[in-house]
DNA sequence: GTCAACCGTTGGTCTTTGCTTACGCTGATC
DNA sequence: GATCAGCGTAAGCAAAGACCAACGGTTGAC
């Protein structure tokens, strides 16, 4: 009910994007559909923890499930990955944004030694 | 060293996006750079939580830092954002590869009564 | 030189969360 | 109807990590 009106939000996208496990999951499921099971004889972790994992990637909207007998078949969905690039393009203008205001800023005023000298700690 | 020649790995930086408190910080830093303390005053968190979540998005090469006098200005940077959108781009057009494939394989062969009914557990 | 402002780091605590084992349910097969 | 394959879920436990207080270091002001 929720993969198809009402968008994810960025944030659930990316807290189920921050564990390796469910990137590995996704990376697997790149070369296309694949059942639990299947999964978790790839993948370093039991066949319960998968279908975890799933079961956070699903309410991401970064998979879809289709039923087919006892077996569900797993597949990458775009809706997850659409909220997550309009959530980062905001930073990305935003940076542009940023990088324009602080270039005429030191066009103004030029004589700023420590702020240009150091860029990294 | 890392933040320019070698470009980090999307895992680094998306676990670093996969905690609510350092995106935060990243909203904040939209609107411009910031030193720390004005960043712990807007967060519910303390000052020295910040810099530890400065130090991972700094790692990320989501952030950069401009040392003035004892004032340390954190500054969005787009190496980060980049890798991250290198990396959900691989899954969009897999995804679009995925739904191709899969279009044709129903095509060839449209009895499928049980994988067409059901969609979503 | 002295003091204050600003920040990074460390040690320790505690919450979060990821994993496994055990169990129950559904659908296919005979 | 009985049995088996394939999954999801709940409970308990261990590892990861997020947090704060205290400390030390550096810079600027006087």
């Amino acid at each position: 009910m929720q993969s198809d009106q009402v968008p994810v939000s960025a944030a659930t996208v990316l807290d189920a994007l921050g564990d390796g496990n469910r990137r590995s999951i996704l990376e697997r499921l790149v070369a296309g559909p694949l059942p639990v099971g299947v999964l978790a004889d790839q993948l370093p972790i039991s066949r319960p923890a998968v279908s975890q994992h799933l079961r956070v990637l699903k309410a991401a909207d970064l998979v879809v499930v289709s039923v087919v007998g006892t077996r569900h078949l797993y597949r990458i969905n775009r809706s997850g990955l659409e909220a997550v690039r309009d959530y980062l393009d905001r930073f990305w203008t935003a940076a542009l944004d940023n990088f324009a205001a602080l270039a005429e800023g030191e066009a103004a005023q030029p004589a700023d030694p420590q702020g240009s000298q150091h860029r990294s700690a």
